[in-house]
DNA sequence: ACAAATGTAACCACCGAAGTTACAGATCGG
DNA sequence: CCGATCTGTAACTTCGGTGGTTACATTTGT
């Protein structure tokens, strides 16, 4: 199948912004260095999360992007749905023969088949917060806090 | 998202096989007549369905696509497996920063994320079979057996 | 005023999918 | 054996969506 991939840089983005969420804004050019993307690619995924009202931005010197909430209450369904819209399954291109009895009938019951399945889909990241993210990203990176002995880099 | 409509295709095809199983063969350019496209793309189709078992196709005049088993046997979920391979999420298309905390973990996060959301979406086709979609057609089509008062047209 | 940002338009390159044509090969019925 | 039928597949075109890029008007803080 293989969709966009917004929503993993949406989840990516956002995840920076918690991490961020004390400096104020966070420009989209620095965002673009952690996705390593174009900033525009950026700004467009920001003005996405803003219509959904997940992030709020500032024009202007000293702007950016901010989170708007805590990352305990952002679920990652309500982020999918801000940039991906539609759904994930596709329809006959093309209305089928609706002389056959299956091509007059198919379209509605595959309708319901997309829907119910879909529903799953978010429903199963409905279950996951961005915090949850964070969380899982920390304890697969070692925390890794002042020295260690492995060779660590700084975080750009 | 919108991704491809060969799943759409695919249970119209079978729908179409199941009703026809006492008929013997059903060829390509009758399945496509119903779909409503061409020919060459329902035997690309029903080359994955056969990979998949679910299918049998036979060349030579008077050949065609049989359906493998009965339609109760026939879950929704691999219906979609043997069509729509791959994920319906996608990742970073190139690497992010590594030497950003969060670009350097968001990946395996995201992998975890996608194959859970994934799951539950083949869980719920699961749930359905293609008996499921045969009934649920003729709950909607009412049966219209003989004559009613309708003006009903032949199928094709 | 100047620098730093966003927001957006315009454009390109790429990729996957549907659709189409063409044809080699298999198979059945005579 | 012959011809009709049908699959399997290659090759090509077209089309839409997406990521990427450049450019620029606009806003805003210092």
């Amino acid at each position: 199948m293989a969709s966009s991939c917004r929503f993993a840089f949406a989840v990516h983005v956002l995840a920076v912004l918690a991490l961020k969420r004390e400096d104020g804004g966070v420009c989209s050019e620095f965002l673009a260095g952690s996705v390593n993307t174009n900033p525009v690619i950026i700004r467009r995924l920001l003005t996405r999360l803003r219509h959904a009202g997940l992030v709020t931005t500032q024009k202007g010197a000293g702007g950016g992007a901010t989170l708007c909430g805590p990352p305990e209450k952002i679920a990652l369904d309500t982020v999918y749905r801000a940039v991906e819209p539609g759904s994930a399954f596709a329809q006959h291109p093309h209305q089928p023969n609706q002389r056959c009895p299956v091509g007059a009938g198919i379209e509605r019951v595959l309708d319901e088949v997309f829907a119910t399945a879909q529903t799953a889909l978010e429903t199963a990241l409905a279950h996951r917060t961005l915090a949850d993210v964070l969380s899982a990203m920390a304890a697969e990176t070692p925390v890794r806090r002042k020295a260690t002995r492995a060779p660590a880099r700084k975080a750009g």
